[in-house]
DNA sequence: TGACATACTGAACACTTGTTCAGTATGATG
DNA sequence: CATCATACTGAACAAGTGTTCAGTATGTCA
């Protein structure tokens, strides 16, 4: 006998965040909401004051759970998939949630954009230091790019599902031979880039000589010409 | 002095992918495209019958656009930015309206998305040819991944543009010094990854484990039948 | 008990949305 | 000239939105 103990407060905000998670931005009403957690919209209005009240308080419990899983991911290691970690967090559909909630323009949720980027240099930095991850001389650039490239496949996983049948959105699928259309492809990306090696010094010379040098330091490997 | 020569039609057609290449989706209202084009709400439900039909003769205006740059992009070398060449095509916004578009469900949509993939994946074989481009045991996922990827990253330009002080919709901006940030921290990660090689040869070995080889110079158990 | 706060609701309100409609202007065609 | 079609509009409409509000329970505490 499994009772639903949860306040009628927390249940609404649990029913929003599953809404607005399955439903396109502004297509989710109070009386969605409302209607989800078994309420009338009034009482919606009643514990959180107004909508925008309602998604701030939402945007700030899935930040509460980033932060728990902080503390626990940190000791986990590899990286590879930042957003990855976020998946099998908790029983609510965070990772929809965020595709969704990246695209409002609720400034509460720019914080928690900031706050996964400010994780991925920790991260990095950490991979680093392991002997993982390559160097940058731009770590928090190269952090802020990854991330929103992953966080918009996310966002465009209908497109990606269509492309290539992977529910980038569906936590066990990613992680089973269903999801290796997309994790390898990904990891090929991540792993080697998709530019050789002599075009990719052509290049790195043209953007030295236009923005100046930067290149990395190579750890001892081929330097000889193409 | 310059006259608009445009039909009251083509100028509330080209209002309305301003509008939309401009605003937060369903944010965009009929007077406000009429407002935008100068006439009366009436006269845009007038000339395309409804909002709807309004944004499928969009979309298809943008469709033939692509078609256009297609023939001529075609002998542009360098693929390194797919989405680079849409840039500067028309004086229509036609990155920041596919960026927007990308999340509409509607499905004249999703041709869009799979002509740029197929394009893509037509450029990086050319590539491959040319010895600038990688091979790939799986081309067309790579080249889905990469193209979600950029398109992602454009569809939440505006958390770039926090983040890096980079706007992607600009075609001025991406191409001069003030891009550096985002296209020096792409090419870093498309030039030659993120993972350090004994590492991406763990995760191979291992993916390699679990799904299935598809690297021939990686010897494992060999056993399945063709 | 009485007094007070909290939880919750149905019914309405003010506002915005896309769309309709009657009617005016303009120009082409006979 | 008369006739017709098209371009365009102001005013209204029906539907949907978030929110307000008076009112009813259901407690808690003196």
């Amino acid at each position: 006998m499994t009772v639903d103990d949860r306040t009628t407060k927390a249940r609404i905000r649990d029913a929003a965040i599953e809404q607005w998670a399955a439903n396109p931005p502004n297509s989710v009403t109070v009386r969605d909401i409302a209607a989800a957690a078994d309420v009338s919209p009034a009482s919606v209005i009643h514990h959180y004051g107004s909508m925008a009240d309602l998604r701030a308080a939402a945007n700030s419990y899935i930040a509460g759970l980033l932060s728990d899983y902080k503390t626990k991911a940190i000791q986990t290691p590899g990286p590879m998939d930042i957003l990855g970690t976020l998946r099998g967090l908790s029983d609510l559909p965070i990772t929809a949630y965020l595709a969704r909630a990246a695209l409002s323009d609720d400034d509460t949720v720019a914080g928690l954009i900031d706050e996964l980027v400010d994780d991925a240099v920790v991260y990095m930095e950490a991979g680093v230091e392991a002997g993982t991850i390559r160097p940058s001389p731009h770590t928090r650039e190269r952090a802020v790019v990854l991330l929103l490239w992953s966080l918009g496949g996310l966002v465009l996983h209908e497109h990606m599902e269509r492309l290539l049948g992977v529910d980038l959105t569906d936590a066990e699928a990613i992680s089973s031979p269903a999801g290796a259309p997309y994790t390898r492809a990904a990891f090929e990306i991540i792993s080697q880039g998709i530019l050789t090696e002599g075009f990719a010094n052509d290049v790195q010379a043209s953007l030295a000589a236009a923005y100046g040098d930067d290149r990395p330091e190579e750890p001892t490997t081929s330097k000889e010409a193409r």
